[in-house]
RNA sequence: GGAGAGGUGGGUGAGUGGCUGAAACCAGCAGUUUGCUAAACUGCCGUACUCGUUAAAGGGUACCGGGGGUUCGAAUCCCCCUCUCUCCGCCA
């Protein structure tokens, strides 16, 4: 969430600033900083008679101590008349505080001054492209066709076993699964990533803390009888780690990465890009996370679009950079790079990754701080993640744009991983 | 799942109603000494909100797992919840 202070401070810049993401703060912001003025006004109070009323009872104590007992009882009428002013305003300022942290969550991170305009994805600016759309041989398949073709990924036995959306991988797709998960993982690690194998459930405390909770609740599998969420994505835990923690200037950044299976309800989204492995309930995800200092986050946006572009031209997949719209834009991210895949056969762009910088908005609200270099002030970090990559999109891609009559080749770079060149029958 | 013990500052740990935001020690930071390192010594060393200020200094309030209660006054007494540990049961 935003700081109640900064729109405070500058609420015609932050009304302007969500025009954006087509946000029309007006309304909220207004709210917030007359709610912000009532909340200084009776904490001020508050915390006055409240004073007044600790001194006096230390008073009673020493009075009584001293025997001066009747001077002791005039004091105790006193605390009364106190403890009824506070009572009085205490309950006003515990609504205020907790309308405003209402109004807080609704208002969507402000974007970066680069992020254009927009309304849709339409209007999303490709950044840059790479790599060459393959000429295909006639009769080339979809991936749901060659997975079946090669008897490696099981759709209807997913079926069986759990229900749409948990497909099975068999034989050389499992192999492959594992190897591009290695593959990942090493990369990361040697472009100074630290790997983490965090929890796959986490609690409501996390879902709020990285922006799940409230809003998206629907998306996530939960298990009522511990009050756990499955994970959407690594993110959760591995943002998480920092939560309520002050880390030392001299830490940053903290660079993270890990291999999680990733739970998402997907409700709502039937229809026609589901076919596959283009929509899965279940799907296997190496993330980066990164804390940084914000002066330097942008810088780390960038390299770390930079490090994702690097795996997806190790692969040998035309790719596409796009920078989302305002409009198009999560709720919490200030700035979003997606990268897209073209899967030849289905002749389709499938979203791998997508890399975002959420500022201090996730800090502010899970309470993410660094200590200054002075070792004085405290501020929240910045925070950004990205899909580095997510397995499925890629599989797809790669089966796809690898085929021949012969069979599907294994791009170089994994063939160490794997431990064949080729699926074939 | 059953029984018991316990949650205090970055860590260890003292503290059974007022002088405790909290001893002591360790870690950390700054300085003195020393050719460097080490040791020794001195000082500093929680967070949030708020008042104040250009900024600070400084003042105030809250917080000793979370919530409620008793009391003029609670880390300390009472109730509920939660988490951790030990033993038993189950088990990869």
């Amino acid at each position: 969430m935003l700081s109640l202070k900064y729109i405070s401070e500058n609420a015609d810049l932050v009304v302007e600033r969500l025009k954006v993401k087509n946000f029309d703060a007006a309304d909220i912001v207004e709210q917030l900083t007359g709610l912000d003025t009532r909340r200084r006004k009776l904490k001020s109070d508050i915390d006055t008679s409240q004073s007044e009323f600790n001194k006096l009872s230390k008073q009673i104590g020493v009075l009584y101590q001293q025997g001066r007992a009747d001077e002791a009882d005039k004091a105790r009428k006193q605390t009364g008349i106190l403890k009824d002013e506070i009572k009085q305003l205490s309950p006003e300022l515990s609504s205020t505080e907790n309308r405003i942290k209402e109004l807080l969550l609704q208002l969507p991170n402000i974007p970066h001054e680069t992020v254009p305009r927009g309304v849709s994805p339409d209007d999303n600016p490709v950044v840059r492209t790479g790599g060459e759309i393959p000429e295909l041989y006639p009769g080339a398949l979809p991936h749901w066709d060659l997975a079946r073709k090669y008897d490696i990924i099981d759709f209807e036995l997913g079926n069986k076993i759990t229900g749409a959306g948990f497909p099975v991988y068999k034989g050389k797709a499992a192999r492959l699964q594992r190897a591009l998960i290695n593959y990942f993982l090493d990369t990361a690690i040697a472009s100074g990533y630290t790997e983490i194998i965090p929890p796959i459930a986490v609690n409501e405390a996390s879902a709020f803390g990285t922006g799940q909770l409230p809003d998206k609740e629907g998306q996530m599998y939960y298990i009522g009888e511990d009050n756990l969420y499955l994970i959407p994505t690594a993110e959760v835990p591995l943002t998480n780690i920092f939560r309520d923690e002050i880390v030392s200037f001299k830490d940053l950044p903290c660079k993270l990465t890990a291999y999680t299976p990733c739970f998402r309800r997907e409700a709502g989204s039937y229809g026609k890009d589901v076919r596959g492995l283009n929509r899965l309930h279940q799907f296997d995800k190496v993330e980066i996370v990164e804390i940084q200092h914000p002066d330097r986050s942008y810088h780390s946006l960038e390299s770390m679009t930079s490090y994702v572009e690097h795996l997806v031209r190790r692969l040998g997949l035309p790719y596409r950079i796009i920078l989302l719209c305002g409009g198009d834009m999560s709720f919490h991210a200030a700035k979003t790079y997606d990268f897209e895949v073209f899967s030849a056969a289905q002749k389709k762009w499938l979203e791998v990754s997508s890399v975002s910088n959420f500022e201090s908005y996730q800090a502010q609200r899970m309470m993410l701080r660094y200590r200054e270099a002075d070792g004085k002030k405290i501020q929240p970090a910045h925070t950004l993640n990205g899909s580095a990559l997510a397995l499925p999109r890629i599989m797809a891609a790669l089966l796809e744009n690898n085929q021949t009559r012969e069979g599907i080749t294994i791009p170089p770079d994994l063939v160490r991983y794997t431990g064949f060149e080729v699926i074939s029958s």
